[in-house]
DNA sequence: ACAACATTGGACCGATTGGTCTATACTAAG
DNA sequence: CTTAGTATAGACCAATCGGTCCAATGTTGT
């Protein structure tokens, strides 16, 4: 069961990570959520927290991506895909713990650790690389794909942060109508 | 020099909650950093790190709307003052420490606090309406001045994330440009 | 059965956390 | 000069921080 001691302490680090940020969730409470102790932590993250962070930080990224895919594998134009991509990002406001971005909450906290760094950077332009992906299945040039990736991502972002602040999913709900005008 | 002695504690958390977040920052360093004692901190704060951390934001939210009026001052149309601005805040995280939103590494960085919250809330509402206000007196109904307030602040706080991910301002420049296409 | 290795539990550590408290120093009004 | 209120310095505190370490347990191959 060596993954699934692994898996519970990537999922309660992500949770705590996302809601607490990095330096507001101590390794005590990953341990107490996870239901694991605390030799096990440093046998499959040699490095800490910080170790940890990272890894959870990448599976929320993977987590996110899937969601991207599933709201635009739906629907047959860029303007709805994203409808149904701020839209479930809204619900998941509401309905979960989802109050922040992960990446944001969890690697660029604190620190401009240069691992944090690294990895959040490569999650952006990841999910960059999958907005302009879908823009061009639709029809767009490469060009534009590129621009409305950018859009869309900064877009994001900037709304779930001023969300977060206002405590209601109405600016992610916003999105569509601002990237339509 | 009562003043004094607040305005160098505000300065100084200020410039450390905006580079290591709220909880990636000790009393002690802000007092270090500000060449003040523990005593002198709760006199003029009683609610503590807190409280300074509330004050601090709320003193970087005036400067940087300064920075927007001074931005939309010298130019005559909407597109070119969010140009100069964007630009002025790239040069300061080219340039300086500002390399993130002070209010996101102050106030939404750690706990959903309700005072931070509720602060953040309104310092944003604030930067809205100032947005809002500039792209009315370049002759925008108030419809479109809000939208074109909401774009500006969701971008701004966007990019300004993605940038720090990079470590490069590339996404702060490329404001202008995304929201005139 | 045995050995080698993987995994876990948890005691223990020094450092740092934010905060309290008191003695002293400063300042202004009488 | 005296008094009252403001301001500062810093010792001190319990709690928590992230991390180390080792004994015990589980697992696997021989």
């Amino acid at each position: 069961m060596t993954d699934d001691t692994r898996a519970k302490l990537i999922r309660a680090a992500a949770a705590l990570f996302r809601e607490h940020g990095y330096n507001g969730t101590g390794v005590a409470e990953v341990l107490n959520r996870a239901g694991v102790t605390k030799g096990s932590l440093y046998h499959h993250f040699p490095g800490g927290k910080a170790d940890l962070a990272v890894a959870s930080a990448h599976w929320a990224g993977a987590w996110l991506t899937k969601q991207v895919n599933e709201s635009f594998a739906r629907t047959d134009t860029m303007a709805t895909g994203i409808e149904a991509l701020c839209d479930a990002i809204a619900e998941l406001f509401d309905r979960t713990t989802w109050t922040a971005c992960p990446i944001n909450s969890t690697l660029l906290d604190g620190a401009t650790n240069e691992p944090f760094q690294a990895a959040a950077g490569e999650i952006f332009e990841n999910w960059r690389a999958v907005f302009g992906k879908h823009a061009m299945r639709y029809g767009a040039d490469h060009h534009t794909a590129q621009v409305q990736a950018d859009k869309l991502l900064f877009m994001l972002e900037g709304a779930w942060i001023v969300a977060r602040a206002q405590g209601r999913s109405d600016p992610l709900r916003k999105i569509p109508s601002l990237l339509a005008g």
